[in-house]
DNA sequence: CTTTTGTGTTGATATATATCAATATATATT
DNA sequence: AATATATATTGATATATATCAACACAAAAG
């Protein structure tokens, strides 16, 4: 028997800048630049180049894998603060997944050299970054085992409970993700989450009209996602 | 459009332990110690203690998520060479997954202390680290996508390919893998796993009698991969 | 050599989930 | 305000997949 409470995408990160040097911060302060994107606008896609490493300053976004078919797959939403590089570096140099404003939303660019530079002369900071790798690597893990072996009930709970505690940070909140958004984080149809939204309602373990969300009774979707 | 060819367990490194220097393998020869296991042991348990980096030097293993279930998650099989550390380093140094060995298994100790000194010493294999850690990412994302939005078969077209491709390096091979395992390795029951390979079987796609495999047709299995 | 135990196989059935189609509501645009 | 467009909702139906049960076969144990 093993630990089986995780997340269906638990935000794994703060900011892994913050182990840089006093001398790397001040080098990094003055050659990243900001770019800012609106709502509904892709910071970066699937497939293409990396040549930078991205940070959100202000504003949402998701991180999702496109597979060809009309599906998408959220593996997370990033906040303020989050560093999205993904898996593309020291390999292909290729994002690997697709990264989408949820709401108007500010990006700093880093250049991958210099990033590299970070890496090499700091040791510490290198193992700041293979623990945040790790940490990614683990809550996918956990994706994993809620996808595979979880019914819709659960994985639905699993996203409320994400968008409450690792989010929002509130039980009581106005999202900007569609319908579709959530149903992409839970691995199935936007009719199948409504769905079970709808029961959920129903049963008082929460409350939503269009766009804001209220959880009346968390231990009940904790109950959810642990049994169903 | 995105690339959507891949396995559905990908078999991403070799090892590693290359990049070290000529003194650090050194070193390394003097302190690992080995361990014989026996077909069917447990060589380490997800929620452990993790003191040690193991290197497969004989046998075959196959590494798995366990997750209160009475099914596993098969993520890939380690072939010799190979390292497994997985993502507990630098994070809480537990286990994330279940390693059993398939066939006698020699495994090769490296304690902690002594990969982690490798590390801060060597900005090189540091690297090398990180993007071993980065394509073990990238494999996951191809698996996630083919358990959430491909059909049976063609998951086990991919688990196929892959024990062909990566595993056995042949068209032809006899495998310690049992029903169960390819069905973990699929996403799906032991029984469903078998009426698909019944069905390739009539097909004339491949042949397969107890352990023995034989894959006629491969385009036909990336087919399915594709459209199925 | 027989018994036991694990693995493989097949069929019948139940269930979870997707798909399709129709309608309602909200949001944006003119 | 009126129209167009995207998103949300609901119901009916189809389909993929799991579950259950029975049996066959092979490997291991006595």
């Amino acid at each position: 028997m093993v630990n089986n409470t995780s997340n269906l995408s638990t935000s794994y990160t703060d900011n892994i800048l913050k182990f840089l040097s006093p001398t790397q911060l001040d080098q990094l302060e003055q050659k990243q630049y900001s770019v800012n994107f609106n709502k509904g606008e892709n910071i970066f896609k699937q497939g293409a180049p990396m040549p930078h490493i991205i940070v959100i300053k202000s504003g949402l976004a998701k991180v999702y894998l496109e597979d060809g078919t009309n599906r998408n797959i959220i593996l997370r939403i990033i906040k303020p603060g989050e560093i999205i590089g993904g898996p593309g570096f020291f390999t292909d140099y290729k994002h690997h997944f697709t990264v989408t404003a949820l709401e108007d939303t500010v990006a700093n660019y880093i250049g991958m050299d210099d990033f590299k530079s970070f890496l090499m002369n700091n040791p510490d900071f290198a193992i700041e970054l293979i623990a945040y790798l790790n940490k990614a690597h683990i809550s996918l893990y956990d994706k994993f085992k809620i996808i595979t072996h979880k019914h819709m009930n659960g994985r639905l709970a699993s996203t409320l409970v994400y968008l409450s505690d690792s989010i929002y940070n509130s039980l009581d909140f106005e999202t900007s993700l569609t319908r579709q958004d959530i149903a992409d984080m839970s691995s199935m149809t936007k009719e199948s989450a409504i769905r079970i939204l709808k029961d959920f309602k129903t049963s008082g373990i929460i409350e939503c009209t269009n766009n804001h969300f209220l959880i009346n009774d968390k231990q009940a979707l904790l109950s959810i996602l642990q049994n169903g």
